[in-house]
DNA sequence: ATAGCTATTATTGTATACAATATCAATTTC
DNA sequence: GAAATTGATATTGTATACAATAATAGCTAT
């Protein structure tokens, strides 16, 4: 159930700031307000809503400044996935990693930016999976979800396949070799930029205030 | 009313392991189970029980090894947290974490644990907040609570405060240098040994699998 | 006597009804 | 004419009732 409202939210169905009416949803998914109720709570856990006491939940906007915050934080989280990747990934981890790998450049080649998209999302799972620290991995994949809506707008940035994809050669290299502090400079360096380009982004799309304050 | 379990849960009176009965808590706090089960969904979210379909709740149970893998992430928030803090602390920022620092030397001479384990919550909160941002703040301060209940064990541990304090001392020294990276250093390897330290106590106390288990 | 199956019980999940509060609009007063 | 207050409406928060499923215990059969 509240996987549906957040696949909603991420797709942009639901953009940010709009109100999420418990009636509403309960009728448009066919079931009573109960479960609908405890699915937003979740997401308010998560941090995909907000619920403000009676007065209902809204999807969260998060602002260029917060967003920056966001990825700096993302940044550290997947620098640190890196740096024990690089000492602690097997070798048939290495052998996965090098084939998804080679996979976006094959989706960059072809420039299909949706596959590029997706198969950019499982490159970076790989890693999160590879530092050999559960908890790390559950928080990383935490936190790209929820940067999931903003990540969307990523699709409009000029040649981003092309950056992308060597960025990830040198990060490769760099786990490869056991580089752990280089891998981990590489992804925070990855990450932050990717950040920049979002906040930027949003900072200068006035559409979305329309969206959050109409 | 999941602020209520949740201090239930910290201080150990629903330990990790327990059964939580819906009736049982709505009874106990004096409402319906909606509100009960509104507020498990949010304490499943933020990690501190688990909810198992059609077979109910229970106090989340965190063995040695997934400890250690919440410290090693706690420490590289905090290291962050620090790395941000000697750079951008203001003048009275510093002079409030000199303050905290100086009380906890207080509690460490009169010798008492209770007050110095409040105190360095107090200076640790300081430098997720001198770091400015927010986000990061939030989610340093999330995982903080949610280790909550594990911290208590800390309480065990001979010349804790001694040991404590001296590190904190190099940790001040660094921010107030604004050598970022000897902060982020120093703090990362203060909360790893914490988490060292935690895990070899869970993992040699039986008493917990009773708990857990029985 | 033990193992498997069935029936009963207890507990979770969902729906609905009701109460409390916030929002909005209309009316009145300054 | 504008602002404030009051009433009406809509929406959230809580309680309760009911349905569905899992656990348990008892019974039967091998």
């Amino acid at each position: 159930m509240s996987d549906q409202i957040e696949e909603r939210i991420a797709t942009g169905f639901y953009p940010p700031g709009m109100r999420l009416d418990e009636t509403e949803l309960a009728a448009s998914f066919g079931v009573s307000r109960t479960p609908i109720r405890e699915a937003l709570i979740q997401l308010a856990a998560a941090g995909l809503v907000e619920i403000r006491p009676r007065r209902g939940a809204i999807v969260t906007e998060i602002g260029p400044h917060r967003l920056c915050e966001m990825f700096e934080v993302m940044a550290e989280l997947e620098a640190m996935c890196g740096r024990l990747a690089a000492r602690r990934i097997t070798e048939s981890e290495q052998r996965v990693l090098i084939e998804a790998h080679h996979a976006c450049e094959a989706a960059r080649d072809a420039n299909t930016p949706d596959i590029y998209y997706r198969l950019n999302e499982q490159f970076h799972h790989l890693i999160y999976a590879a530092g050999h620290n559960i908890f790390l991995e559950e928080q990383a994949s935490a936190l790209h979800r929820r940067l999931r809506a903003y990540r969307r707008l990523q699709l409009r940035v000029r040649d981003r396949m092309g950056t992308s994809f060597s960025e990830h050669a040198g990060i490769v290299e760099a786990i490869l070799a056991e580089d752990s502090e280089l891998a981990s400079i590489r992804l925070r360096e990855h990450i932050v930029v990717q950040g920049q380009r979002f906040a930027d982004l949003v900072a200068s799309l006035p559409m979305l205030d329309s969206f959050n304050h109409g």
